[in-house]
RNA sequence: GCCCCGGUAGCUCAGCUGGAUAGAGCAACUGACUUCUAAUCAGUAGGUCGCAGGUUCGAAUCCUGCUCGGGGUGCCA
């Protein structure tokens, strides 16, 4: 039950003689009708009278007020009003809201209709790089892409997710290098994952020290340039009196300063990694590995060539590295239905290749091969002159895979805004290649920065643990159920501590609008008042408590109800809230945004606890008035429950 | 240089396909647990929506310029 789509629908054939055969127009005027911004002009609001009457030349009230006679609302509205400049103010029916409360009621998937037309969705989301450390970046991808699966499916498409697996790049030759050079076997055999994960970081570490001690002197002078430029674009700014000739010359000691400043942080940085080096352990061994940066690689492009010890060897790690994430995934309850990596698609690159430059789409390019974009100042690579593929290969194998093997109508990818460019182009040449009628589509999300403002870091320093987070998410959300439950039991408790704590983390991440960066709190991540899954989940188990006391059984009433009564203007509300749950998964489609299922959801627990704490269901007046709550609340649990299981969040019957 | 994001309350953020008085949460302050669970509720305070123009009956939202911050920018992913 939509009741905005009906609304739509109502006024659809009227609106369509003002605008004549314009299809988009008559769509965008529809679009016009919303949830009305004040209760106390009704419940939805139609604002296409302004627009219209300028177009005939009339005065918007009129024809606002023609329209509305036209229109045959008396079975879903009891109350159209024409206000100020020419609103339409639209109250819905009480007896149409209660009878589509019935329906609700009646339903498993309390009446949120099937999309008319399902498609076929591959969704990418996670896609970590095995064999480095999954940090507090990795959740967003995780749960947003989790998230938006879950609702699709729910609303009647066909979707799958796949986890894209970094499992063929440059990390595995490090481990590689690693393995070979610096193995503890006895540490490997009793828990190879920490071993592999030691050995990642101790060559990660190694090439960066060489790396920064190869380009120490180049900073160096750069920064020096830099800072003899600054003097001196100071100087003339102190001799120059002329206005423009002075704000140019500000603007340009603005943007040198910022250079300086960018210079003076590599070259910190490179710093911080040489003197974590010399002086140390791991000085002679930086000293036997000075080329460790090419071995690497050399280990990598063996492996992609088929190198027998070098396959033998991923084939032993891969299992490790995939175990090792997999007890995250369980603990965040997130499975794929897939989890075609990067390796998968590895023997059809050469074949892409060749068939991109036979159509005469690529060519070579200073020994790459190349496909140059019209709307793009680089090319898109799709193979190295040392003759190795890169990510952009792989992503275009994955597009023809998925659409010769499920028909995909859509594919979205949950990555990391960053990468915007790559899917720019990535898109232009699937297009070009004759892939052109899928929407192909990024959903982009933000970073995930430190308190400095800056992106997280994930090479060196302290990156946030994701299973450190975790952890300390449910010992957090543990401790606050100890205190408020006397006497649980040790089991409830972990359970207890698990939903809450996990739920709540997701939340977190979930209830941000996804396009935005966002600064990493460990409070705002962990924090279980407000608007968090806790205060959902809290909702959800009043009602349990509720039920519980006043010794109604909801069930039979989902199919024999009693009429509801709105005693307060509070149960009209809620009803009004409730009902709307198709409308906000719509929304939450529309541009692949979860946070406006969590922005509902957050509407309808706060007006519920106001429901809550105005209408008593021990101390009713009557029976039939006692059972419209039940019902009420049994509807409120419900779809909470549903829309937290939409997020992938539990819900308790006790908190 | 060029290209993308973003700047909203002390903090973290919603709201952005133009709509009526710009909203939450946190923090602060006042009040509500002998009452269906206080992980809650009621209330107070807090704003030149980065700046300046423009379009419009109407702009946080669209356009232009400026400014500040983040990111990307041919052989990493």
């Amino acid at each position: 039950m939509n009741a905005l789509h009906e609304l739509k629908e109502k006024f659809r054939p009227i609106i369509s003689t003002y605008v004549e055969s314009d299809a988009g127009q008559i769509d965008v005027m529809l679009g016009m009708i919303r949830p009305a911004g004040d209760p106390k002009h009704g419940d939805f609001q139609a604002n296409f009278a302004m627009p219209l009457g300028k177009r005939a030349g009339k005065p918007p009230r009129d024809v606002a007020q023609t329209i509305v006679d036209q229109a045959d609302l008396s079975a879903i509205c009891q109350n159209v009003e024409i206000a100020g400049p020419g609103f339409i103010n639209l109250k819905l029916d009480d007896d149409w809201i209660k009878q589509n409360l019935k329906a609700a009621l009646a339903d498993e998937k309390l009446a949120v209709a099937s999309v008319a037309a399902p498609r076929n969705y591959i969704v990418d989301y996670s896609s970590p790089n095995v064999a480095k450390p999954m940090h507090v970046g990795h959740i967003r991808s995780t749960v947003i892409g989790d998230a938006l699966t879950r609702v699709l499916n729910f609303v009647g498409h066909q979707a799958k997710s796949d986890n894209h697996l970094g499992d063929w790049g440059t990390q595995f030759g490090m481990i590689l290098y690693g393995y070979k050079h610096f193995r503890d076997q006895a540490t490997f055999d009793a828990d190879p994952i920490a071993e592999l994960s030691r050995l990642y970081r101790l060559v990660r570490k190694l090439i960066d020290y060489h790396g920064s001690k190869a380009k120490l002197p180049e900073l160096k002078s750069a920064l020096a340039e830099l800072e003899t430029q600054l003097a001196d674009l100071k100087k003339q700014q102190s001799g120059t009196e002329e206005k423009a000739a002075l704000k140019k010359i500000k603007k340009e000691v603005s943007q040198v300063g910022k250079r300086v400043t960018d210079a003076k942080e590599k070259l910190e940085k490179a710093t911080t990694s040489i003197s974590s080096v010399e002086g140390g352990e791991l000085a002679p061994v930086a000293a036997e590995h000075p080329d460790i940066g090419t071995a690497v690689l050399l280990e990598t492009s063996k492996l992609h060539a088929g190198d027998t010890e070098n396959r033998d060897l991923w084939t032993e790690f891969l299992p490790v590295c995939k175990q090792d994430m997999q007890t995250i995934y369980d603990r965040l309850s997130v499975a794929f239905d897939m989890e075609l990596g990067e390796s998968f698609y590895n023997d059809m690159l050469g074949t892409i290749v060749d068939e991109l430059e036979a159509k005469g789409y690529a060519r070579q390019s200073d020994g790459a091969m190349c496909v140059f974009l019209d709307d793009f100042e680089t090319p898109m690579i799709v193979r190295k002159k040392d003759g190795a593929f890169l990510y952009s290969t792989t992503d275009l194998a994955t597009i023809k895979y998925r659409m010769e093997n499920f028909d995909a109508d859509a594919c979205l990818y949950v990555v990391d805004h960053r990468q915007h460019e790559h899917f720019e182009k990535l898109f232009a040449v699937a297009k070009m290649w004759g892939y052109d009628e899928a929407e192909l589509k990024h959903v982009s999300f933000g970073t995930v920065m430190g308190k400095d403002g800056k992106p997280f870091q994930t090479r060196s320093g302290d990156t946030v643990g994701l299973a450190g987070l975790l952890n300390e998410a449910e010992k957090r959300a543990g401790e606050i159920a100890k205190e408020l439950n006397e006497g649980i039991s040790a089991d409830q408790l972990a359970e207890n501590a698990r939903v809450v704590g996990i739920g709540s983390l997701k939340y977190a991440d979930l209830s941000q609008n996804r396009s935005s960066d966002y600064t990493f709190d460990y409070e705002k991540m962990l924090a279980l008042k407000g608007n968090t899954a806790a205060y959902l989940q809290y909702g959800y188990a009043r009602v349990q408590g509720i039920l519980r006391k006043v010794e109604v059984d909801p069930v039979p009433l989902r199919s024999q109800p009693v009429d509801f009564e709105f005693a307060t203007d509070v149960e009209r509300a809620l009803a009004v809230q409730l009902l709307r749950f198709e409308e906000a998964l719509s929304d939450v489609l529309i541009d692949y945004k979860p946070n406006l299922l969590c922005n509902y959801l957050f509407d309808l627990g706060q007006t519920f606890f106001k429901f809550y704490d105005q209408c008593s269901l021990k101390d009713t007046e009557s029976e039939t008035l006692k059972s419209s709550r039940v019902q009420l609340c049994d509807l409120t649990a419900r779809t909470i429950k549903t829309g937290l299981s939409l997020l992938n969040i539990g819900v308790l019957d006790k908190m």
